[in-house]
DNA sequence: CTTGATTTGTACGTATGTATT
DNA sequence: AAATACATACGTACAAATCAA
């Protein structure tokens, strides 16, 4: 489980437990985590412990979190795909929470911005797009 | 400055400020922020909620953060042109913490992953390139 | 080389506010 | 209305890394 003497972060191994069953599917999109005073209990550190441990994974994208409700598993949107034409450019970058929130996507997801050889600027949800070269 | 009685959180408040001195370019690359204990006396709030606010630019891939040194404004790499083929794809995500130390990049930096048609799989720090279709 | 000052990291506790069920 | 659960904000203490004397 979490060990005080492994010389590593309480929080930092409690977020590689939860990622473990999130990528081993032990936990599955939709799923909700226990409530953070049940984590906190069962794994023996404060909440303040617990919540370090689930920022950590809601900056990686894999989890969502809602006041009142309890914290979610991410679901992987399917994916849409942009076409990339000659002379077009593409780049990916983490947006401010101003822009994040004006796009409607969540912590922890980038950006992508394709720049039109016309000119024109596109921002995309990278979670929810696949790149492709046209042609 | 800060307004307790704005409705929004002091960390996000002081986000904002700081934000706002990166982009406008009052703090450039490589210039550091003031001391945790200083920013908390200079805007009347505690050392948690700097942190707070730090944590957030540190998100948005603007801070580096280091124990021991104070907090740098993040230089921004060159980009490096990735050529897309026909059939190849890209797509772009946060990386766990250990890709992320694996491949070297700070947090709040996407990777961009891409998957040639022959098989092999790429990945890249995402701030540090530009996908460009071949041809 | 060692010490001390500075600065960020971890961890705990408490209290109160706000949203959902 | 009440219970549950996450958000904000404060405080304390000590650990660990860095830098300068």
């Amino acid at each position: 489980m979490v060990d005080r003497e492994a010389g590593r972060a309480l929080h930092r191994q409690l977020a590689d437990l939860l990622r473990d069953q999130i990528t081993s599917g032990t936990l599955g999109p939709g799923d909700r985590l226990p409530a953070e005073d049940y984590l906190a209990q069962t794994y023996d550190m404060s909440r303040t412990a617990v919540r370090r441990a689930i920022e950590l994974l809601v900056y990686e994208g894999l989890l969502i979190k809602a006041r009142g409700l309890r914290t979610q598993v991410r679901e992987q949107p399917v994916r849409q795909v942009v076409l990339l034409n000659a002379e077009d450019t593409a780049e990916t970058r983490m947006p401010g929470e101003a822009e994040r929130l004006a796009l409607g996507i969540p912590a922890g997801e980038p950006v992508l911005v394709v720049r039109r050889m016309t000119g024109e600027t596109e921002v995309y949800a990278g979670a929810a797009t696949t790149i492709r070269a046209a042609g």
